[in-house]
DNA sequence: ACAAGTACTTACATATTTGTTCGTGTTACA
DNA sequence: TGTAACACGAACAAATATGTAAGTACTTGT
């Protein structure tokens, strides 16, 4: 009871930022994926730069792994590791509380614009 | 399976960054916290302008609540409201997973200490 | 009389994250 | 012949996150 917090705090250098944690789970749920790829199937289109920095971040966490197969033109494939794999037990949740989330603020900013509605009259 | 990162964004909003996880999860297990309590609970000592922003944030999720006593000395407390327990359901995953993973990086760190060591001579 | 604590806020400074643009050498395709 | 795609990397700019120092008006304890 007196040491809980102690491992949440890698989990969120781990897993934080705008997209770590969406190029995870995308790779979890696609399997293996190149460069572009991946890249055009992130909502919001992240940038190549960023894409290359946060892939290179997760491989050496271990989480995914790089495969080059040293053609030209360059083809390079990024895949999940085992280990990368494990961290679906917190993403799944993370994922469903986040539909949950957004259903509730929905319904609470259908309420406050009804509100808003009744004071400007 | 084709609409399925559609909740991690949200999440990743709500609980990332390098302190509101933290928060949140001091907040489950200890109930109610005054401010200057658990400025001083969370390690590495949060300044109390980036607290109060912190707790602002939550407080618009509602996910936390602030209950003020309005006494002078002032008398603030702050507590997960019924809601905010919920995020317990990945939080909890996410210090587990965390734990894991500490003790991994500790194991990695070793193996390339010694090789290093190997290399030297 | 004086220091210390309460829950913050304001002004300012720095650090980290994220983005934008341009470029590489080669090949496939029109 | 020209264009697009490939997987990035470098230089630079903007946005956001985080931190530091000082101050508020009051009370409690020494």
């Amino acid at each position: 009871m007196k040491e809980d917090g102690i491992g949440l705090d890698v989990t969120l250098e781990v897993v934080c930022g705008k997209w770590k944690g969406l190029i995870l789970w995308k790779l979890i749920h696609e399997n293996h994926l190149r460069f572009n790829e991946l890249r055009r199937s992130l909502d919001g289109n992240i940038s190549s730069r960023i894409l290359a920095r946060e892939l290179k971040k997760l491989i050496q966490d271990g989480l995914i792994e790089r495969i080059d197969y040293e053609t030209v033109p360059p083809r390079v494939e990024y895949r999940v590791t085992p280990y990368g794999r494990t961290t679906a037990s917190f993403l799944e949740k993370m994922n469903e509380w986040g539909i949950h989330h957004k259903r509730r603020a929905y319904q609470q900013e259908s309420l406050t614009d009804v509100s808003n509605q009744l004071k400007e009259q």
